[in-house]
DNA sequence: TAGCATCTCCTTTTT
DNA sequence: GGAGATGCTA
């Protein structure tokens, strides 16, 4: 077990006398650090798996180490073992203590979408209607909640009048989540902090399940994640933490990179492992990494080296436009798969928005080439499974208006806004949700027989497949529930072909398919789990895993730079080596460049065998020909190691499109 | 009240 | 070049 190891790595595995920080550079092995570990805990150490947690940030890296760690140990002995992701993990936890929590079985957990639209609406009230505004509360309210900052605290501490009405609106929105009986993704990890801040003997049931924990990608954990820790790990500071603050790309969203040094100072016996050979780059790619890097401050030092042998040269490609770009690379992809007989598998394309991808797949159809797009909202955001997912919610939670007023028309039951207002008029004097007043009789003052009507007997019908959930089989009763809203034929009124149709069709019974698995995979670690928790995870997009599994197939891999983190492939093309791209252009704005060039480094590294770099000379924004500028990130370089192509755009000539781009901004701004 | 057409906003990254 | 919001008509 302990064989394939370094010394440096034996060492991270077998220390167990305290907490640990093992700061691995990219590609020098971590994953393999924890999984050993886990083993060897499980093995060597006598640990039972079900007193053992390892958590990471993304479904995807959890998926990998459940799959590793699986390989390692088999059967009884890795039963219990907790893998999942902080969100995951906390979903539990206040799925088990829901009662402490003041939370009522069936809880609907709030995505982003859900989140914005009902901040939206509170904000409506204010007259504020700025879609930037709105997104700027949003993210103050998810950095509050992610400092464990309260409403109140907020209000107190706001400096001006948009403080002030943010932290208005977050009090507001917090109240409304507690009306519907919902969490958000924030809540995931803040409620359980304050669970155990709170409630000792609950803390003290939940320490004695974790005897061990391991955390992956530490760089990224936020105020509350660390905390969450803390409090589990407790007196016994049995603790393993993974991190490289140079791969740390999620500050935006709270992740404090600084908690690599609270560490130390929280924990005075705290040893530190370096990881510093890499296992996965040629040494030109390495050198790569390491020369754009070095333009970073850096917390700890430390220096990656390989023997891999050098490599090919990292190469440049100029294109004319996006389009240029697109098909250049995916040709590319085709003519070096077929040259070195290899796998489509073993190619990945990474960008740094996901809507970059859409050229992409339009390339790639046409030329045939299977591919997958991993990542992205669209399953989510699709009408269909908003609606279904609608009428899920609304099932297991009675209190969730928000998923009342999406469902309530969907198909048409003739019920409009003014009847609906009405509703709202009555359901809010009465401080009951809107589905629970539907059928109250004081509603008659307020409403004509008509509408009375048909909001009794949606209720009663809903009440009806309530109990049919309950009863019996609940995805028996789910689908039954799609047939009588003949949810299929409204889809053929509403779309613009019947291929369209039963393509969204085919969408709904994909998630009701993984629905059921979800429920099953969940019932076989908790046979308490129910179809409530199933929504709920779903919410977290820890689903499609059948779909996953079957990805031997053989496809191109399409993904965001974020999501490529922790992941590596024999060929990766990184796309849009632009200004205002990569580094974005709010990034260049906050000043935040830093951040930037951490992502080109987490992709660049992401390599084994060749790297290339693309970038368009012109792209499509609004609708008109913008100029672009290749990325100062790729001056950053070591010139000697590139190989450009297309000559017309080699660095001298990159300054000075450069100077053609503040131009025409110029010339914009100017309105010219 | 529903459905269609038009207009306008946007586009960073994730759970 | 898309999605959501608003506005107009049957």
């Amino acid at each position: 077990m302990l064989s394939r190891l370094n010394d440096r790595q034996r060492e991270a595995v077998e220390y167990v006398g305290g907490p640990l920080l093992v700061l691995a550079g990219a590609g020098s092995g971590k994953t393999s650090v924890i999984t050993t570990k886990i083993a060897y805990l499980i093995k060597e150490k006598g640990i039972k798996a079900n007193k053992i947690a390892a958590v990471t940030f993304t479904n995807k890296a959890s998926r990998e180490m459940k799959e590793r760690v699986g390989k390692l140990v088999q059967g009884k002995e890795a039963r219990g073992l907790t893998v999942s992701t902080f969100h995951n993990l906390g979903l539990t936890i206040i799925r088990r203590e829901h009662k402490t929590l003041g939370y009522k079985a069936g809880f609907s957990l709030f995505d982003d979408q859900d989140t914005k639209s009902l901040i939206k609406d509170l904000m409506h009230k204010d007259f504020q209607t700025d879609a930037e505004i709105i997104g700027l509360v949003q993210h103050m309210i998810s950095n509050w909640k992610n400092d464990l900052i309260e409403p109140e605290q907020a209000m107190g501490l706001a400096q001006d009048d948009r403080e002030t009405l943010a932290a208005a609106v977050y009090r507001e929105y917090d109240r409304h989540l507690q009306a519907y009986n919902a969490v958000d993704f924030d809540d995931l990890i803040r409620l359980p902090v304050r669970l155990f801040r709170d409630h000792p003997d609950v803390l003290d049931r939940w320490q004695n399940r974790m005897h061990y924990m391991l955390v992956d990608e530490y760089q990224d954990t936020n105020v509350s994640q660390y905390l969450l820790v803390k409090l589990l790990i407790g007196y016994r500071g049995a603790l393993t933490v993974v991190g490289d603050d140079d791969q740390s790309i999620y500050a935006w969203r709270g992740a404090r990179p600084e908690n690599l040094i609270k560490l130390g100072e929280d924990f005075k016996n705290l040893k530190i492992v370096k990881l510093e050979q890499n296992y996965r780059s040629t040494s030109l790619i390495l050198r790569c990494a390491n020369t754009l890097i070095a333009n970073n401050p850096h917390v700890y030092e430390k220096t990656l080296w390989s023997n891999m042998g050098s490599g090919s040269p990292i190469r440049v490609i100029s294109c004319r436009n996006e389009d240029a770009e697109a098909e250049r690379v995916v040709t590319e992809i085709l003519t070096h798969r077929i040259k070195n007989d290899g796998h489509y598998k073993d190619f990945a394309i990474l960008y740094r928005g996901n809507h970059q991808a859409r050229l992409l797949e339009i390339k790639l159809q046409a030329y045939q080439v299977p591919y997958k797009i991993s990542g992205g909202t669209s399953f989510f955001s699709r009408h269909e499974i908003k609606d279904i997912m609608g009428y899920l919610r609304l099932l297991v939670n009675p209190e969730d208006d928000n998923a009342f007023l999406r469902v309530i028309n969907m198909p048409r039951r003739e019920i409009g806004p003014s009847t609906l207002e009405r509703l709202g008029t009555y359901a809010n004097s009465r401080h009951i949700s809107l589905f629970n007043a539907c059928d109250e009789l004081g509603l008659e003052q307020y409403l004509s027989g008509k509408a009375l009507e048909k909001l009794g007997r949606f209720n009663h019908w809903l009440q009806q497949t309530i109990k049919r959930c309950a009863q019996d089989d609940p995805i028996a009763a789910i689908r039954q529930m799609i047939q009588d809203i003949d949810y299929e034929a409204w889809l053929h009124q509403n779309s613009s072909s019947p291929q369209v149709a039963e393509r969204r069709m085919a969408n709904v019974w994909i998630l009701v398919d993984s629905l059921r698995d979800t429920l099953a995979r969940m019932q076989e670690e908790d046979d308490e789990a129910t179809i409530e928790d199933a929504i709920s995870r779903l919410v977290l997009r820890d689903m499609l895993e059948q779909q996953e599994k079957e990805d031997d197939s053989d496809r191109v891999q399409l993904m965001t730079l974020h999501s490529a983190k922790g992941l590596e492939y024999p060929h990766v093309y990184i796309i849009g080596m632009e200004e205002d791209l990569l580094p974005h252009r709010n990034s260049i704005d906050e000043g935040n460049i830093e951040e930037e060039r951490r992502l080109a480094y987490v992709g660049i590294t992401r390599a084994r065998e060749t790297l290339t770099l693309s970038f368009a000379s012109q792209r499509k924004q609004f609708g008109e020909m913008l100029n672009c500028t290749p990325s100062r990130f790729l001056e950053e370089l070591p010139e000697g190691d590139l190989a450009w192509e297309g000559k017309e755009n080699a660095p001298d000539e990159a300054k000075r499109a450069r100077g053609h781009a503040a131009l025409d901004a110029l010339k914009k701004r100017l309105g010219g």
